[in-house]
DNA sequence: ATGCAAATGATAATCGTTCTTATTTGCGTT
DNA sequence: AACGCAAATAAGAACGATTATCATTTGCAT
């Protein structure tokens, strides 16, 4: 789906490690990765990145507009491929699940609280945490 | 409203800091203050409460359930006097300033999502970035 | 007033992230 | 294919927010 040259449209150089943090996305398992994981990804598969390039390019992919960031809870910035259509999370408590879903009537409840409150949207994150019930999730009981 | 008392109930001790603090929250012009913002304001007016001190009894306060914790955009921890009812909030991405606001709809409907994706709900956040069009709004036209 | 567990405050340590800088690389041009 | 150079990288220092350590102080039950 993404090829070297999505970087030169970007307007960044296809260098190396671009490509293969960029390969790791389309490829990984999670969607969803922070900056360790895919430094840690990156080591374990033999590319050795330096930690700062993976922040440095993260980045850069954000500005870009070929990752979007979020914010969960736990500090740390976590990332996914932008593929056009925007989703809110819910996050398993237990596992760290990720899963995505969009309710029309939340964004367009936003939109009217928004708007009664004298405030032009720009963005928004929904988070919400809770206990999955994935045979995987170590809280199954 | 809050007496030394709330804290014994709330199985701590009522010490200087603590009360200083408390008091603080009570007190303050803005609702939602960070650990670094409380340090100064308590340095501003005389008291002086070490920075440890602040960080530790802010995490107290949150456990015993006397303030909740917001983590904003910006990295750094939020903290507000809970007062019962649960609200979301919209911040000025200008000038900072937040506006508290609940909305029945988008709570039932976080529900309802949850439960289809087959996960029960513990927390969630709901914070919506945008522009305000107050006075002092330096982004105002 | 006394004793002691609990709390404080100064400071060191940690964590995620960004900055700095010397070295390397991509890539357009010979 | 070799050059030249701006752009990118890697290693480590620096940073900002927060937590941990530990010697000293304090709240409070006796
Ligand atoms: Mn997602
Ligand atoms: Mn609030
Ligand atoms: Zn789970
Ligand atoms: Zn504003």
């Amino acid at each position: 789906m993404h090829q070297p040259d999505h970087l030169k449209n970007a307007g960044l150089k296809s260098t190396l490690p671009r490509l293969k943090v960029l390969d790791l996305f389309e490829n990984s398992e999670e969607r969803h990765l922070s900056a360790e994981d895919v430094y840690k990804q990156l080591l374990t598969s033999g590319e050795d990145v330096g930690l700062a390039t993976v922040y440095r390019v993260l980045t850069q992919f954000e500005q870009a507009g070929l990752l979007v960031r979020h914010h969960f809870e736990g500090g740390k910035s976590v990332f996914e491929l932008k593929q056009g259509e925007h989703h809110d999370h819910i996050v398993c408590m237990q596992c760290g699940h990720v899963e995505e879903f969009y309710d029309a009537a939340i964004e367009t409840r936003q939109e009217k609280v928004a708007t009664e409150l004298g405030f032009a949207i720009r963005d928004h994150s929904l988070h919400i945490y809770a206990d999955c019930t994935r045979k995987k999730c170590p809280h199954r009981r």
